[in-house]
DNA sequence: AAAAAAT
């Protein structure tokens, strides 16, 4: 509202509740004058001075809120780092205390002042009742689970805190975006952020949305606000429509991408083909030919690379590959004896290599790493958990070592490496798998990710790095704000390479690479590379080597598949029985609403579940995976943010309350498990009627796995949550 | 549908 505090604040304190006002103003005199180390906002907080409050406030308003954020990332970063285990019990002492601050915030007069003025503009309002308790629970930073849990059950007798929740909540969500709780604290002491605040967050808004229902949720996310106000005139009735009417097109667009790709891939293999034929011939092939094949199957045209190999994989594919790969590099015995040291790493790189739990080479690395630091462009391919990151990380590091030999280490030089990753939570994990690498050998790293402040990640690049390791959406807000140059880098990483090409990764992967140095290598890995990195490939890689390891099929897997065949309407109570269990348990859900959903069952019935997808802000991400890491739930429900590369060493049951709809997301998913060759459980539920495309999808996997039907209460279910025998003696 | 920038 334009009507800024002073007008509103004042008068609106006064009407609504006299005593939040003065509290309110106290706190915020107080606090300022601590925070404000800074000075000038002990003008502010005399709110007096109208007009030059106001600006003032602007003003000074984005630097506490950026002093906030880096604060906020600081912290998430050593808590990482340190495996913080405080969270639980300051989380839920810390989050009250903060929100039982908040209500006293003069913010929520105001929001409650708007929220009543809008609500009685919209009829929404009646829906209001039910999705609350639901909304909460999303905005709910702390365990959106829980707490929506927690409030439907305590719904009446805590209403009035609920009051003072959702404004909470409310608040929140802005806060989230920026950078969440530091900024909490703050609050009270910004009685001008609130309203920008108010402004963004919108409360009001929000319960006009509630009111629309869940399937708003996802799409509110981010940019949502000048949406909303065309959504509503839309209502639900109108998206399906358009939804549907969209799909045709879509399904156009689909096949153009592929019609155009075959295309160029014809054009250019045949130059490429002396190339690929040479190495690319075998792996490749398969990897290449099988899915897209199944994609446009018709298209026999194909040339090269996928003639042979699908010629070779669809006749006898496996000993193909395996001859190739035990030619190249994988062979058995030689694996057997093969060290770090040998293949060309150096005494500090070997010894990290060491103290992170890879004391000789997995299968994967043993393969690339070699090819690597002889400056090779690579593709690889290496099941899940078989020690990619390190297969790529530590020749990456030992290359920069090499050319930066003798050199000295300027302060803001320009980054020499970059690794780019699909979500925030995976460049996360690669950092804490090669920056201890890097340092040991004086290499820095850095991250540049959204949804965290920027602050810190240009103060890195300010003062120099060599090693970036991030998601394609900040660094391109990077280099287009001027604050980060890439000419210089030498060696590019794409991890989950086939992910990265598809279609709303492959534009910007596309712009990224061509601002890198000519000439730069190109390395790409994935669980399941396939003619999909075509594109990227035939643009920037050189007469790349392809590499995968032999005999990973699902004979040497250690990944038992389960497919139980319910009934819709017992989903929710077979999902419940299969969590209810001692070891670490992923659930994955195709919506974020219903991740959501998930958790909040689950702690509602006592088995602690936090959920991971894009709605939470990246606090809440990184928190709630961690919590899974260490312990403290043992049961995360995800959407595909954590189908991919993610690794929490004991999950040993992986559920998919929905199925995927492509095989590559079933490998992945069910990669979460069966880690560096522990066991593990996928359990994957389908209705009846989804038999046959499950069998389809299965095949492609080449994943054999039984079909049983279940019912509630059924031994199986016993069985795979590893309850048995206890449990029927009880 | 989800993810990836921010506001």
């Amino acid at each position: 509202m334009p009507k800024s505090k002073k007008p509103a604040g004042g008068r609106a304190a006064k009407n609504f509740e006299p005593r939040y006002g003065a509290k309110t103003s106290f706190q915020d005199r107080k606090r300022r004058p601590g925070e404000a180390s800074t000075g000038t906002t002990g003008s502010k907080s005399p709110g007096h001075r109208g007009y030059r409050a106001p600006e003032q406030t602007a003003d000074a308003a984005p630097k506490r809120r950026w002093t906030a954020q880096e604060k906020v990332g600081r912290d998430e970063a050593r808590s990482i780092r340190s495996n913080a285990g405080d969270d639980r019990p300051r989380r839920s002492f810390d989050d009250r205390p903060a929100r039982d601050d908040r209500p006293a915030r003069d913010d929520r007069g105001g929001y409650r002042g708007d929220r009543v003025a809008r609500d009685d503009r919209r009829p929404s309002g009646d829906g209001r009742p039910s999705y609350r308790p639901e909304r909460p629970a999303r905005s709910g930073d702390d365990r959106p689970a829980r707490s929506y849990g927690d409030r439907p059950q305590r719904s009446y007798g805590d209403r009035p805190q609920r009051d003072d929740r959702p404004a909470r909540s409310y608040d929140d969500r802005p806060q989230r975006s920026y950078g969440d709780r530091p900024q909490r604290d703050d609050r009270p002491a910004r009685s001008g952020d609130d309203r920008p605040a108010r402004s963004y967050g919108d409360r009001p808004q929000r319960d006009d949305r509630p009111a629309r229902s869940y399937g708003d949720r996802p799409q509110r996310s981010y940019g949502d606000r000048p949406q909303r106000d065309d959504r509503p005139a839309r209502s639900y009735g109108d998206r399906p429509a358009r939804a549907y009417g969209d799909r045709p097109q879509r399904d156009d667009r689909p096949a153009r991408s592929y019609g155009d790709r075959p295309a160029r891939s014809y054009g250019d293999r045949p130059q490429r083909d002396d190339r690929p034929a040479r190495s690319y011939g075998d792996r490749p092939a398969r990897s290449f030919d099988d899915r897209p094949r199944r994609d446009s199957g018709d298209r026999p045209a194909r040339s090269d690379w996928n003639a042979e190999s699908k010629t070779k994989a669809q006749q006898d594919h496996v000993d193909v590959v395996h001859e190739r790969l035990q030619a190249e590099a994988v062979q058995a015995g030689e694996v057997a004896d093969v060290t770090f040291s040998s293949l060309g790493l150096g005494d500090n790189i070997v010894r990290v290599l060491k103290e992170l739990g890879a004391p000789s080479p997995f299968p994967i690395q043993a393969a690339t790493i070699a090819p690597i630091l002889e400056g090779k462009d690579v593709l690889a391919r290496g099941r899940t958990g078989s020690g990619k990151t390190i297969a790529f990380g530590a020749p990456l590091v030992e290359s920069l070592l090499r050319s930066q030999e003798g050199k000295r280490r300027e302060f803001g030089r320009k980054p020499k490496a970059l690794v780019l990753a699909p979500t925030r939570e995976l460049a996360l994990q690669i950092d804490r798998t090669i920056q201890p690498i890097a340092r040991s050998v004086g290499i820095f790293t850095t991250q540049i990710y959204g949804g965290v402040p920027q602050a810190r990640q240009v103060g890195a690049l300010k003062k120099g790095v060599d090693i970036i390791i991030g998601t394609p959406g900040r660094i391109e807000d990077l280099v287009a704000q001027g604050k980060l140059d890439l000419s210089e880098v030498q060696i590019v990483v794409l991890d989950e390479a086939d992910h990265m090409s598809e279609l709303g990764f492959l534009e910007p992967m596309q712009r990224i690479l061509r601002l890198v140095a000519d000439g730069a290598q190109k390395l790409l890995f994935s669980a399941t590379l396939d003619r999909e990195v075509a594109a990227l490939v035939n643009e920037f890689l050189v007469e790349p080597a392809v590499y995968e390891v032999a005999g990973e099929d699902q004979d040497s897997s250690t990944i038992n598949h389960r497919v139980l065949v319910i009934d819709h309407r017992d989903k929710a109570e077979i999902l419940s029985s299969l969590v209810d269990r001692d070891g670490k348990t992923l659930v994955f859900a195709r919506t974020r609403a219903y991740a959501e959903m998930l958790a909040e069952q689950f702690d509602d019935l006592g088995i602690p579940a936090v959920a991971l997808h894009g709605d939470l802000n990246q606090a809440k991400r990184t928190r709630n995976l961690q919590r899974l890491t260490d312990g403290r739930v043992s049961v995360l429900v995800a959407t595909d943010v954590a189908a991919r590369g993610i690794h929490v060493d004991d999950i040993d049951l992986v559920i998919q309350a929905d199925a995927p709809d492509e095989y590559k997301t079933y490998l992945h998913r069910s990669g979460r498990t069966g880690r560096a060759g522990r066991t593990g459980t996928v359990v994957t539920l389908i209705p009846r009627q989804r038999r046959r495309r499950m069998t389809e999808m299965l095949e492609r996997a080449e994943i054999d796995a039984p079909f049983e039907e279940v019912r509630v209460g059924d031994d199986v279910l016993d069985e795979l949550a590893g309850r048995q025998l206890a449990d029927v003696d009880a």
